[in-house]
DNA sequence: CATGAATGAGTCTTCATTCAT
DNA sequence: AATGAATGAAGACTCATTCAT
């Protein structure tokens, strides 16, 4: 009982500190956001979170860590999104495909807001470091599995002539060049816009496996 | 005389005056595609253009100003340099439709260099209304010519069930994402990997007019 | 029993009050010793007593406070210093005299630390009158021990024309001066080195109580 | 004439820096002299000096620089004074002892006010390292001098068993110590009264050359 | 008694902008 | 046309103090 007494407060600050961490993380998301990297300020993002002034050195030490955490927060949310829909595809990788490009066109991941974000990092040269150091193994195992997958359709539907790595990459970045049009409305497309659009990538180089609209049963 | 002595420093005036508005531009350019946009101060690029503090105020105002001719001079120079390309390229719209492919991974225009500054302004949430004022126009009469080069290749090949828009998005969504890959290196991509990739899907696409290294002649 | 249970706590929480205030006392010499005034935060001061960031507020009301009751401690550790050095040295005046040389380079009262911890409360002096007001008295009183014992070895010794002040002021001021040289080590010169300067005095005004090494017995 | 209109705004422009540091370290001395160094910002010193906010990281480009350049003044000044007062003083070691006794407690040096600055350097640990590395040399040299003139002294006034080095030190020591009491007036004592002490010491040391009041002519 | 999360006033520093020269 | 000294607003960061637990 003592016992239980003296645990019920430290796992009730030790919660605290975590919310607050995550009140500040989506804080400064919606900053960037909103404001784009050079306006955030961190007065921006203590009123964001309703939270005084001084809160973010208290908890993140220095702007640059908040940053670097919020990045982090983004990278693992994104990670766990696809890994997560790759295990409810099924094993079909023609499928799997199909998943990624849904996922990475699902609200939860590709908001204008996180796509904001996202470009923020991308586009300020001083995150570019912090970027790399935290998003490349990541980067890399996704272009992993997407090749993966790329080869294991070209096997199962026979297609000659078809390099999966190039496929792979093409892919990528088609998704990232319309994450940028969520962004900046440079053709005016939409979600479902850039997935047909996808869709019809896919189709094109996998004619057995995809359609226009959506994936095909192999 | 008189009038031959007032208007020969007139006009060096008048060049000097336009000399060190492109000056300040360049220095613009460097300075942000090495410090990123937050970090860029006016005497950085008084400093890269070798010139005194109040310069930049007194040749565009503000800062403000300089970002935005910054801008117009980068949109200007990319305009320009797909439209000659593709005056360069003949009439056949395969053709015309490689010659986009081969502008948008020149070196003139995908240094990284430039491409950090272009992101920079994607990135920055306070750019993107005046991306949009001078780019949107642009960018779209650039989305009509690769709609047109789609649909002509399309008759000229008779292709079925291939819908153009959804190709020239597709392809610039790509170019795009390219792009981002010269800067943050996400999949590690050069200049001629990009285009092998781009040239695979147009040959996914328009079999009869691409193949993965280069454009086929109809 | 009841008493006993209800005192027993008491003293202990009383006791422990007093070793709190002990151990944030002994923490802040310490930190001011090794940081300085300015850079001593009350964090600084908890963490090197091992305990937690309100715990000052909570013992001493304020930073302030500390402060004062720190520089109180000193005053009267040096005070009963020199008070039970002169009780020790037997009734001659030349002895007690020598004994306050030895005591004023005692390493108890003259570490590198305390004298740090001394100068940066006179460095702080001129503009905290509450600093000066505490150990005006004091230095006072043993001005007046030190005139008394001068005008004593003068009567004893016979001594023409010596004016006991100033010499008690001189030697207070030379001690003060070699004080400092620990801290700065503005001639490095060491404990030994100052006893004998201090000596040779002694030793020039009072050459019959007095030689460069120690006391002369009178 | 066209070159004096060049170099006269050159001229007033440098004067005009000069004039500003000056300006600042005046201000500086004057701030630390009333509210010490802890609590001396830089709006303080700002205001003092009748100047805009942002003044001081102009011209000394952090707090930091601008009290090493503050601590580097004091000590020019102190060490020109002392080597003035020696060139002033004639051949005779012991008039040029007594010149420094007479520099020490001049008010162009030994002001409550400058005493209080040197002070608080002494007193803040953090200034103890640039204090050696600016002060260091200095205080050697003017050991030096002190040590030498002392030896002959010694040697013109046939003095058996006196060690130069052991008076020098002591003079000094007990110089300190007077300017420290001229802060904490721990003593009550002004500049005479020191005097009248320093030249009891000399007096007792060098008999044939120096009275309480003043230098004896050898 | 003690903890440590939270607050917010105060400080240093940066930097766009102005303006006298 | 150009310079660079000066300004002052704004922002990151520190830290004494408070208070719920």
């Amino acid at each position: 009982m003592a016992r239980q007494n003296s645990k019920a407060p430290a796992r009730g600050r030790a919660a605290t500190k975590a919310l607050r961490r995550q009140q500040l993380i989506d804080a400064t998301i919606d900053s960037i956001a909103k404001r784009g990297f050079a306006e955030t300020t961190l007065a921006d993002v203590a009123d964001g979170a309703g939270l005084s002034r001084g809160i973010v050195n208290f908890h993140f030490k220095s702007k640059e860590m908040l940053l670097i955490e919020t990045l982090r927060y983004m990278a693992e949310e994104y990670r766990e999104a696809w890994t997560r829909a790759l295990e409810k595809a099924g094993p079909a990788p023609a499928g799997q495909l199909a998943a990624m490009v849904e996922i990475d066109f699902d609200p939860v991941v590709c908001s204008r807001k996180k796509v904001a974000v996202w470009y923020a990092f991308y586009g300020e040269a001083k995150s570019r470091p912090t970027y790399l150091d935290l998003c490349h193994a990541e980067d890399l195992e996704q272009h992993e599995v997407l090749c993966d997958l790329c080869r294991r359709v070209i096997e199962e539907g026979g297609y000659k002539g078809v390099d999966p790595e190039l496929i792979a990459t093409g892919f990528g970045a088609m998704s990232d060049g319309f994450w940028l049009d969520m962004l900046i409305q440079r053709r005016h497309f939409d979600r479902a816009g850039a997935k047909r659009a996808c869709y019809a990538y896919l189709a094109s180089v996998f004619p057995r496996h995809f359609s226009v609209d959506r994936a095909t049963a192999a």
